[in-house]
RNA sequence: GGCGCCAUAGCCAAGCGGUAAGGCAGAGGUCUGCAAAACCUUCACCCCCGGUUCAAUUCCGGGUGGCGCCUCCA
């Protein structure tokens, strides 16, 4: 499989640490509130690759942390009259909430910077011990960044370039603009853990650091997170980590795309983001999931209701396909059931082959839609078992490697609604065609719409 | 100023040297009591100008337009 690496700037065979094995890191959300669509991407996108690497047979261990401590999270707690703890535990469980909606599997493990302090000191004492790092009279400790001469590597910035553009901030007591915070003393009212540097709360690049490498090795396989983490937050955990061990932090780094809205990024103080929570009042999530899988993760994309409208509608065709495939009658073998075999191998190395190009999912998309004609087609008669069973695997496999219709509803209808629909079986039936056609339209009313297929009526929610 | 990305149909979006996947929407048809779904058919001078090449949407140079990072941010 390729994989585009930020480090390199072009796409790399990737050849794991330990083979069979991918270990990789995923930088996950800070918990003080609800997340948006932008920050869904990356959640789906990366969601993707570790499916499709267990597809692969890659035994993979997929980490994505929550920053559950920083200035953000002690604002918002502080509005809020409630502990950051208490704050913490709240959104976590509102991030499962919105995840699982979205076909997010859950992570291997989901660290969260609280309950690594121990492994966040260790760091950081590594770092001073070996001159990369200096704590300051108040308590604070900062990263020497001229001391790691990699420093830029993977932004592609000099440190020169950097340099005169940094300001710095005069209540803090640097050596040099461009160094940054591995710990922060505390402030009146602030959470804080002992340490040798007195009471203190840890920086935000060096969580991720210290539960990185605490769970994955010294050198693991992919780092991944949004464009917007590269700089300063990936250089800075490079910088930190590197300096710390003497080995290669990450051997890939992926970044996404962002999610803009009217060609500009979604932010809060532009006021036109959306979050998940809300969109899930209105639309079926995994719509927003086909949506984010109909790019390629590396292109931005704007994000609208018509688009996730258009999203919504392929993705009832995806699922019309697999209700078809499941509801597919069986009957005598044909020589045409082996070619369908066949067919069916093709469309299965062409998903593989758009995937391992650096996780096309747009073109990988494509080859499941012609699937899923080719499905439809075959099915539109009785076929031989053993090539029915094949299909629904395959369409299965493919579907549940990019997250969709992996839960199959069974919806529930109203008695009232199954009841009006027998009616107007029986109106159908003395071919009373004016009563039917006012009953489906009194159905519509309630939300529901029938098709009448070889297998009877089926109402389905609008 | 430094670093980088993008420009393909009405709307999305792949392709990235050999003459344009797929989805949504639209048009015509098959099926259907009528619909719906499904299936078939149809719908693109690939931002502009140069250059390289037998051949460029695809590579190179220059424009034009849009965006991002350099400050918390997916």
């Amino acid at each position: 499989m390729q994989i585009y690496n930020t480090m390199t700037r072009k796409k790399e065979e990737l050849i794991p640490v330990h083979p069979g094995r991918i270990n990789m890191y995923a930088c996950g959300p800070t918990v003080y509130n609800f997340f948006h669509i932008g920050n869904a991407r990356p959640f789906i996108v990366f969601d993707t690759l570790r499916r499709y690497l267990e597809y692969r047979g890659y035994q993979v261990t997929f980490v994505q942390n929550f920053t559950d401590i920083d200035d953000k999270m002690i604002r918002r707690a502080n509005e809020e009259g409630i502990t950051v703890k208490e704050l913490g535990e709240r959104f976590i469980k509102e991030y499962y909430t919105d995840a699982d909606a979205l076909g997010i599997k859950r992570a291997s493990n989901n660290p969260r910077a609280t309950g690594h302090i121990g492994d966040i000191i260790r760091l950081v004492e590594t770092l001073i011990e070996k001159g990369h790092a200096y704590a300051t009279p108040d308590g604070d400790v900062y990263f020497s960044v001229r001391s790691f001469p990699g420093y830029g590597k993977l932004s592609g910035q000099s440190i020169d370039d950097l340099e005169s553009g940094a300001r710095i901030d005069p209540t803090e007591q640097k050596r040099d603009p461009l160094d940054f915070a591995l710990w922060k003393a505390q402030k009146p009212g602030e959470p804080a853990w002992e340490s040798p540097w007195g009471m203190g709360r840890p920086g935000w690049h060096i969580e991720c650091s210290a539960m990185s490498m605490s769970i994955l090795g010294e050198t693991f396989d992919i780092h991944a997170g949004g464009q917007d983490l590269v700089f300063p937050h990936h250089e800075n955990e490079i910088a930190q980590s590197e300096a710390a061990t003497g080995k290669p932090f990450a051997n890939y780094w992926m970044h996404n795309g962002y999610i803009n809205v009217n060609n500009q990024k979604m932010s809060k103080s532009l006021n036109n983001f959306f979050t998940v929570r809300d969109i899930a009042k209105e639309f079926d999530l995994e719509a927003v999931r086909l949506f984010m899988l109909g790019a390629q993760y590396r292109n931005p994309v704007n994000f609208s209701r018509d688009l996730i409208e258009q999203a919504t509608a392929a993705l009832a065709r995806l699922r019309t396909a697999q209700e078809r495939l499941a509801q597919a009658q069986t009957g005598a073998e044909t020589p045409e059931d082996a070619d369908f075999m066949r067919e069916l191998d093709g469309y299965k190395t062409a998903f593989c082959a758009a995937m391992d190009d650096d996780l096309n999912t747009a073109d990988a998309l494509g080859v499941l839609f012609d699937l899923a004609r080719a499905c439809n087609t075959f099915v539109s008669e009785p076929r031989g078992k053993e090539a029915v069973q094949a299909a629904r695997k395959l369409y299965d496999e493919l579907t549940g490697v990019l997250g969709l219709i992996v839960q199959k509803k069974e919806e529930e209808f109203p008695a009232q609604a199954v009841d009006l629909l027998e009616q107007r079986q029986q109106a159908r039936a003395a071919k009373d065609w004016a009563r039917a056609d006012a009953i489906r339209d009194a159905l519509k009313d309630m939300g529901y719409t029938v098709e009448d297929t070889k297998q009877g009526p089926k109402l389905k929610k609008l």
